[in-house]
DNA sequence: TTGATTCTACGAATTACTTCGTACATTTGA
DNA sequence: TCAAATGTACGAAGTAATTCGTAGAATCAA
């Protein structure tokens, strides 16, 4: 089984995210991260408990509590989301949603500096 | 309820990008639009009963074959979709999406340009 | 030490998405 | 006209995601 073919679901997005951030958590940390909502605690368990069978997290048992590592690599599985969003909300045009990115008010000043840094970097 | 609140499915959303295509459809052409895959035509079918249940859709009955155009606004669905993906893909970051996006093989020369253009404008 | 807390495991309920079979009505064309 | 094709409706099955309750083990604090 390709690793990198999994796509999380939005539940597991979630939780990836608290892993990638902070490398090696434990079901409490995850869970306190993203209190947020009204989860329960058991719900987050079970669904990391499910990433562990389908092998997107490994764990260390070595003591009570475990402790979990995402396996999944970060940006292959921000790559593989944006290619599917690309392709079926965007159909395929990728110029669409950069742009569409670029006029949302969540686009900064500076961000808009950092991606003309980066085109021209590109150009080369 | 909110129409520009609801978030379609994958399943879903492949028949409003054809539905924002084409503007009006029949359950038929939206079939023969998408027919790469093996999917019947009551599963279409059925989805898009769904969507008319949900509000996703309007149809015109007046005739035997029931014609289908999509109530959700394109853009203000892309950017829902888009604002989500840069949340939970991207902890919050369009600029990282953005230039995820445009290392992508998939970001032509010409889209390249294109963003370039709109970076202009923007400045201003 | 013992009662409270914290942890994992397990199982079950719920919800939702996807898929298709079948029934029945309408239209069409030979 | 009558069989074939095409359409909708309905229901049910399969699968997956989410959620939580409870049990039992380990840890901690007083």
């Amino acid at each position: 089984m390709n690793e990198q073919l999994m796509k999380p679901t939005e539940g597991e997005m979630e939780i990836l995210q608290v892993l990638w951030k902070r490398g090696e958590c434990t079901v409490r940390e995850v869970f306190e991260e993203l209190n947020k909502k009204d989860i329960g605690y058991t719900t987050i368990l079970k669904i990391m408990q499910i990433m562990l069978e389908k092998g997107m997290v490994d764990r260390n048992t070595s003591s009570k509590t475990h402790i979990y590592k995402a396996l999944l690599n970060k940006e292959n599985t921000q790559q593989h989301f944006l290619n599917k969003m690309i392709d079926t909300v965007y159909n395929g045009s990728t110029a669409r949603l950069v742009m569409q990115a670029l006029g949302n008010k969540s686009a900064s000043r500076e961000e808009i500096d950092l991606i003309k840094e980066y085109l021209e970097k590109l150009e080369k």
